[in-house]
RNA sequence: GCACAGGUGGCCGAGCGGUUAAUGGCAGCAGACUGUAAAUCUGCCGCUCCUUGGAGCUACGGAGGUUCGAAUCCUCCCCUGUGCACCA
């Protein structure tokens, strides 16, 4: 029988960073019975296996669920893999095209990949919803609808939105709240995890199964995070977001690029150090004690060193204060990238490369109208030498060049 | 199915026969300033080729048509929204 931390402690900790709790009185009512009986909670949180790039705003959620998970309780990771046939309706740019069952498959492993660099593998449950929603009939489905009122979903945010504007809303599209909501009785879930764009969808949960005669879930949702701009939500398509595979140079040095009132979030949401640490270190920064630079570095190497090791995170802790404080641009730990010279136009004869197409192929210009406008804005370096040239030339082909356009910089390796 | 309103560059949104790669705003990129911060200011911001200034190509839901000339006018089609639907 498992021994669980004192209540208290539990909830200090099942706290931090997270937005909503419903409700809080009874969480702690529910982590008092699982003490008492020494059973673990059933905590659970879906994923749509739609996206299978992971970045550090996923994480918010994962590293909650790691939480639970640390205090002893059941975890269940659960791909949506027949909800995300509907598409969650969150995000107003109308219906997401169905996934081929080969596509769920891929991205659900690679998802799993990633979410096992937090979660432990071996604790936690993995679950398909198709197990149950798979086996539902039209009828049961029909009942499950005849819960919920067209007012009540179109009191949904987005639905809402959409409806006001005159874009479209699939019927279908009404189903996804029920179906998540009826993945909680399936799995007779203690407590339910997710955005707090999900509240909806996590009331649903509370909704079917106090129907189906079950204790409703706790409801608990984690905040979503502000992507690098500070504003807008973490994603992939705003541009603003750190992927969690990326290398720790890069991770280190996006994340030094945040403003710093945003750090603070970040400290709370992404890290695990405890609250009341961190509020110290605010305090310190207000009262001038400590730089905020200085603890935006700890950030940078706390985040980096969790996804990468100790080591790789000093390094680019070292090759950051190189490259942007001491203006170096010899540094080690940039990305390298593997260049057939003759794809930059390089012969024997005429021994020079086209630096438009150095640009393209090492993705710091968009394309070669971009690449030259950079060049004419002069803002590309090559092995620290500043340069409008359209051509470089070079005196012996086997050639390591470091190429740096503004801020961002990698080495080409050319062989 | 019928009626009406719409579909413009990553997004929002002007233009309603030629001076329009297409006003503006947002986002993005670069420069200055800094703590590579943020804020602010300046420039850029379809693609390709040659190159430091040009040349060509593609673009306003789709296909045709009118015209010397169309994002702008006409026809058909597709898509979205709203309303109508029986008793008439």
């Amino acid at each position: 029988m498992a021994n669980f931390l004192p209540v208290d402690e539990q909830l200090d900790l099942l706290q931090k960073g997270a937005a909503e709790i419903i409700r809080v009185s009874d969480l702690r009512e529910r982590l008092e019975k699982s003490r008492q009986t020494g059973t673990p909670l059933r905590v659970k949180a879906g994923f749509d296996p739609t996206a299978p790039d992971l970045h550090l705003g996923h994480t918010v959620l994962m590293r909650k669920l790691k939480h639970f998970q640390d205090l002893g309780h059941q975890v269940i990771f659960l791909v949506g893999d027949y909800t995300s046939l509907i598409g969650d309706p969150t995000g107003r740019s109308a219906t997401r095209k169905p996934l081929t069952r080969e596509q769920i498959d891929e991205n659900a492993k690679t998802y799993t990949d990633q979410v096992f660099r937090i979660l432990d593998r071996d604790k936690t449950e993995v679950r398909f919803n198709s197990e149950w929603l798979g086996k539902l009939t039209f009828e049961d489905i029909i009942r499950l609808a005849a819960k919920f009122t067209v007012s009540q979903m179109l009191e949904r945010a987005e639905f809402h939105a959409r409806f006001q504007n005159e874009q479209p809303i699939s019927l279908h599209e009404m189903l996804y709240p029920l179906a998540q909501g009826y993945d909680s009785v399936a799995l007779k879930a203690d407590v339910e995890l997710g955005g707090t764009d999900q509240k909806f969808n996590l009331l649903a949960g509370r909704e079917l199964q106090r129907d189906f005669g079950q204790l409703p879930q706790i409801v608990l949702m984690t905040p979503i995070i502000e992507g690098l701009d500070g504003v807008q939500k973490m994603s992939k398509s705003l541009n603003n977001a750190i992927g969690i595979h990326e290398p720790a140079q890069e991770m280190y040095g996006k994340l030094m690029s945040i403003n710093d009132e945003l750090m603070w979030r970040y400290w709370t949401l992404l890290t695990d150090l405890r609250q009341s640490e961190i509020d110290q270190m605010q305090a310190d920064v207000a009262s001038g004690v400590l730089h905020p630079m200085e603890a935006k570095k700890r950030l940078a190497r706390a985040i980096v060193g969790g996804f990468h090791s100790e080591e790789a995170a000093r390094a680019a802790d070292e090759n950051w204060a190189k490259q942007f404080q001491q203006k170096s641009d010899d540094v080690e730990g940039l990305e390298e990238v593997q260049i057939a010279p003759a794809d930059l136009g390089y012969s024997a004869e005429h021994a020079a490369i086209r630096v438009d197409k150095l640009l393209v192929r090492l993705g710091l210009a968009d394309s070669g109208t971009d690449a030259n406008r950079k060049l004419k804005q002069g803002s590309v370096r090559i092995d620290g030498t500043a340069s409008a040239e359209p051509h470089l030339s070079l005196e012996r082909m086997p050639a390591r060049l470091t190429v740096r356009v503004g801020k961002r910089a990698k080495v080409a390796v050319l062989e």
